[in-house]
This record gives C-alpha cells, sequence and structure tokens, in this order.
DNA sequence: GCTTGACTTGGAGCTTGGTACAACTGTTAT
DNA sequence: ATAACAGTTGTACCAAGCTCCAAGTCAAGC
C-alpha cells in the first residue's frame, strides 16, 4: 500500500504519516525500488493502533514510548503493561469528568427547550 | 475575591485567569480602589462552568461565542441553544470513542496480565 | 524524450492554549 | 520612609501536533 491508499484507509493525511514515521512514533516503513513508502499489513495495524489511541487523547510521547518497548521485546512487558496501567487510569479519569459535563450539558439544552429560568445563569 | 483566592479555589493560575478575560472569554472583572481584579459571585460562577467545559474538551473559541451570545440576553437564546446542541453533540461522538478505546486498553491489559498471546499485536 | 502526476526530503510556518518575564504600581508592616 | 509583597500591563516565548511548501526524483503515457 503506498501513502495515498493509507491516507486514505485511515483518514490521516499523507504528512501526518510522514511526520509520525519522522518523530519515531511510527517505526521505519520498507520503501519500493522507487524509494517510496510500501505500507504491509503490520504498518497498518500500528497505524490503526495510534489512530484509535491518538483520538481516544493519548500523547503522541507516550505512544512513541509504547511502540519502542513494544519493539525492544520479551525484556518490556512489565513496563509496558504499566504504561498501559497508567493510561487507562487517565482515560477513565478523563472520560468520567466528560460523562458528568455530557450530563450537565443535557441538563442545560433540556431548560433551554422548556424555557426554565436556569437558563439565565450561565453555570447550571 | 482577589485573583490569588479564584486561582487557589479553582486550580486555574492567574495568569490564564487573566488571559481567559484578555482573550474576551471571561468578561471584564471589576476593579477595586487599587486596580485589582475583585471578582464576583457572578466571575465565579463564570470561571467555574469556563473551567468544567474547557477540562471536557470544548474550544476557548466556542466558549467565548457562548459567552457573548449569553452577555447579548435573550435574543441569542435560539442560538445558544444550537450551539449547546452541537457540542455536546461532539462531546458525545468523543466520549464514545474513549469508552470504547478504554475497553480496548482494558482488554489489551488482561492480555498482559495474563500472558496472552495476543499481546504481541500491537492492535488488540 | 517530454509532460504529468505521485512520491521524496528538509525545513519553515501555523494553531491552540497557555506560561513567563520585565517593569511598574499600590498596600502593608517595621 | 523603606522594604516586602501582591497585584498590574504588555509582550515574548513555549509545547504539542500537525500542515504546508519548495525543490527534487521516478515511472508511465503520449
Amino acid at each position: 500500500m503506498n501513502i495515498a491508499e493509507v491516507s486514505k484507509q485511515y483518514g490521516l493525511t499523507a504528512d501526518t504519516l510522514r511526520y509520525y514515521e519522522r518523530i519515531g512514533l511510527l517505526p521505519a516503513v520498507a520503501r519500493n525500488k522507487s524509494g517510496n513508502r510500501d505500507y504491509s499489513e503490520v504498518d497498518c495495524e500500528r497505524i490503526e493502533f495510534i489512530k484509535c489511541m491518538r483520538e481516544a487523547g493519548l500523547s503522541i510521547e507516550v505512544l512513541t514510548k509504547y511502540m519502542h518497548l513494544f519493539l525492544e521485546g520479551d525484556s518490556t512487558l512489565k513496563e509496558r503493561e504499566e504504561l498501559l496501567i497508567a493510561e487507562r487510569d487517565r482515560l477513565q479519569a478523563r472520560l468520567e469528568h466528560m460523562q458528568s459535563t455530557l450530563e450537565r450539558l443535557n441538563r442545560k439544552i433540556t431548560a433551554y427547550q422548556n424555557g426554565d429560568f436556569c437558563m439565565k445563569n450561565i453555570n447550571c
């Protein structure tokens, strides 16, 4: 798969894919005889993972760390597990705040729709 | 309340509070005879709202828009409602992605803890 | 063999959201 | 009245994460 196909498939621009590779988030992608990137299955799996985790709010820094640990092999299993747990906990905390804020927004919208006096206050 | 007290109460730095005011996210705060900011109840309610929404991921731009509509009064009720609905929908979409990513991370952590073969794949 | 189009690199620039001074003013304590 | 301290403004800087561009290369079609 060339860069345009991967870009289309995963909804990341070619610039972003090259950027991820340049900073070491995505390990070096093989090239064809013309010197153009030829993404393998494994590359695509990595990209899908990165995209998913980035969208959930994990930082490039922590994903790069995880990727490097992963490439180092089994000696890093424990460290990877700890990293995942830390990120899971952070994600869960963000999620819980967003959940309660979502409910707050929903109450606010209901107030607007009902013409409640409460909508006169910015915070409700 | 002076800036230090508000900063402490809401966990925003004095720099951030001044920044929010400067860019028009937080409407102008009254001053005491020395020229120092003296935050009112209403200012504090606005700050609490801003902080909550910022933490949930709403942009400064959209919150500034909402604040300005709010200050304009009842003529903007419909527009405010539409803005809130749009942001609610965006928040909900992010939330759902984060929820599924959280579950993915939890499955991954379980795999690490069980020594499952799956942890050999970056994407699982 | 020349144009077209998709790729390449390196580097600069952009956006969002703060954060950090420096230089100054006003209040309070000694 | 002098020092210490908390506030003020304006401006510059920073960090994350892209995004864009120029200049070049390569393969394919006419």
